[in-house]
DNA sequence: TTTTACCCTACTAAATCTATAGGGTATTAG
DNA sequence: CTAATACCCTATAGATTTAGTAGGGTAAAA
C-alpha cells in the first residue's frame, strides 16, 4: 500500500507542474486545495526540497516551485524519493537491495522468482511515466 | 512491501505443491525447511485452511495438504488472501474499493491515474502466474 | 521592522507486523 | 484403550511504521 506520503507529495508535485508560471506556491495554497494537513505536507515538501526536486523562496510571496521541466522528471525518482523501493521484497530491490535472512538460494527462490517479473513491470511503467503525463 | 506472513505462506504452498505423494506434510517439516518460526506458520496454514486453499489431517501422520491441483491455483487468489489488495491505493482495487477520503474526485485524480496501470500490469501476472509455475 | 512563509526538532497516538505463550482437541498407531 | 502426535484456538506483547501535532526558529521581502 502506497503511504500518504507518497499520495500527497505527487499530488503536490502535480500541482506544482500544473502552474504555468513557475513563480512559488505557497505550502498552504498546496494543502488548502489538495485536502492535506498543512504541517505533515510541510515536511514532504522540504523532503522534496532536499532529494533536489523542488527549490523554495522565503518570506513574503515565497513558496515553493519545481526545479526541473515536469516532462524531465520519470516516476521512478519520484517513487524511489517518497515511498523507498518499488519492488514488493528487498531481495528483487535495484536501488534498495538486501538479502533474505530466511532465503538460502535466491536462485531457487519461488517468491523471489514472481516478484521479480512484477518489479520490472512496474517499473516499466514508471520508467515511462513522468510527471507531466500525470497533469493530462 | 510484502509481509513476511505471505512470503511465508507462499513459500509453504510452493512447498506443499513440489509433493509428488499428496500425502499431508508436518508443519514443523515445512518451517524446518523454509526457516520459518513453526507458530506463526502454524497460523498462516490455518489461514489458508480456513480459506480452502489447504486441507489437514490431526494425528500421527497428520499435517497440511494441497485441495487443488497448484495449476489451477492463480497467484491472484493467493494475494488477495494472504496479503490483502493488489492494488497500491484502496481508490483502485477491484475486490477492496475504498473511497479516498481526501480525494474529490477520482477521473481527475493523477495518483488514481497512473496507480490503476501499475495494478493492471501486476494483475495480469498474477493472474497467469499458478502455483505450479513457481514450483519449475 | 514587521510580516510572511519556509525551516527544523522532538514527540506521540494509533495501527500493523511478527511473532510468542499456553494450552485444547481430534486422530491414530500400537 | 491409551498415549503420542499434530492440528486447533485465543490472548498477548515487543518492535516498527505511519501519520501526523506541537512549538518554535530564521531568512527574506515589503
Amino acid at each position: 500500500m502506497l503511504s500518504k506520503k507518497t499520495k500527497y507529495g505527487i499530488k503536490a508535485l502535480v500541482h506544482l507542474a500544473k502552474q504555468e508560471e513557475s513563480s512559488p506556491v505557497q505550502i498552504g495554497t498546496i494543502s488548502l486545495a489538495e485536502n492535506i494537513s498543512q504541517k505533515f505536507l510541510e515536511s514532504i515538501l522540504l523532503s522534496l526540497k532536499k532529494t533536489g526536486f523542488l527549490g523554495s523562496k522565503k518570506g513574503k510571496g515565497g513558496g515553493y516551485y519545481l526545479l526541473k521541466d515536469p516532462k524531465d522528471i520519470p516516476m521512478t525518482t519520484v517513487m524511489r524519493v517518497l515511498e523507498g523501493p518499488i519492488a514488493m521484497v528487498p531481495c528483487v530491490s535495484l536501488n534498495f537491495y538486501e538479502k533474505c535472512a530466511d532465503c538460502p538460494d535466491e536462485n531457487t527462490c519461488a517468491v523471489n522468482k514472481i516478484m521479480l517479473e512484477v518489479r520490472d513491470s512496474t517499473l516499466k511503467i514508471f520508467k515511462n511515466t513522468t510527471l507531466h503525463d500525470l497533469c493530462l
